[in-house]
DNA sequence: ATATAAATCGAAACCATTTCGATTTAGGAT
DNA sequence: ATCCTAAATCGAAATGGTTTCGATTTATAT
């Protein structure tokens, strides 16, 4: 997807296009892994220098309010984001845990997991998360 | 399973059996919803006036050590600990947004997804995590 | 009963994240 | 091009969940 693509969601969603917005996107394009908002910050200070760690937390919450970025769950329970690639279709995500290139999996056999739980729970289900760990074909 | 097994287990993983640990397995096996250190806590201060912090955040981590609980990822990113109560099998967890109740689902179905990834992304795949959400029998 | 390694205390440190009032800027209107 | 205004950014301070660590207490093996 290219970076015109999310500029252009980001108009869509009511917020302005600001050189900072476009350099996080822009960052996160070329780099398909997980980036915390310290790691943001300190590569947006080449070219930025100066730029407030509140303007990173912000923009980065403000992207994935705007579909452009989603949060990665990490045991450390600390804030990941990485670029969405797939916006309009249900999916999940491969994660490497040396390089934390993450890759969309374009797949869910949840329906099986939803028949069973809705008859041996008798729960209404309303949404699931997956996340794959493992390594990538770069560094496996 | 009775609070005898896991006092075994614990004994088993090299622990000692103190009041408190014992006090804070008793509170998870009455409870099937998951609680926050500062929520155990609370519980904990009638009994043990005075407990330290400290202290529930150290048993806490230790009872997920030695396979009595099992950390629930959370949106907020806080700490969050339930009872496992299928310590020996592979499973998942089902948690009711409304009253926190988790409960065990004995299935997986991830062998599809292993083959999905490895053949499309030539990765390979060393775990998953899976968390579904809803409402339980009684919530819904 | 004793010894001792483990467990607990408690206060302070840690640190990622959030808040908020002041200042600057993007982008539509003139 | 200039102006206007709401949105965006700054920056310093607060927040608060979690961890640390040295001193004290306790479980349990002997």
């Amino acid at each position: 997807m290219k970076i015109e693509l999310y500029l252009q969601q980001l108009k869509e969603q009511g917020f302005k296009i600001t050189p900072k917005r476009k350099a996080i996107i822009e960052l996160f394009s070329k780099k398909k892994s997980y980036l915390s908002p310290q790691e943001v910050l300190e590569k947006l200070t080449n070219n930025f220098p100066g730029i407030s760690v509140s303007t990173v937390y912000r923009i980065l919450e403000e992207l994935q309010d705007a579909g452009i970025l989603v949060k990665i769950g990490h045991e450390d329970r600390q804030l990941y984001y990485s670029l969405c690639r797939m916006p309009d279709q249900h999916h999940h995500h491969f994660i490497c845990r040396k390089c934390r290139r993450v890759e969309e999996v374009d797949l869910c056999n949840f329906k099986e997991f939803e028949r069973f739980i809705s008859k041996n729970l008798d729960c209404k289900v309303e949404n699931h998360s997956v996340q794959i760990g493992g390594l990538c074909s770069r560094c496996k």
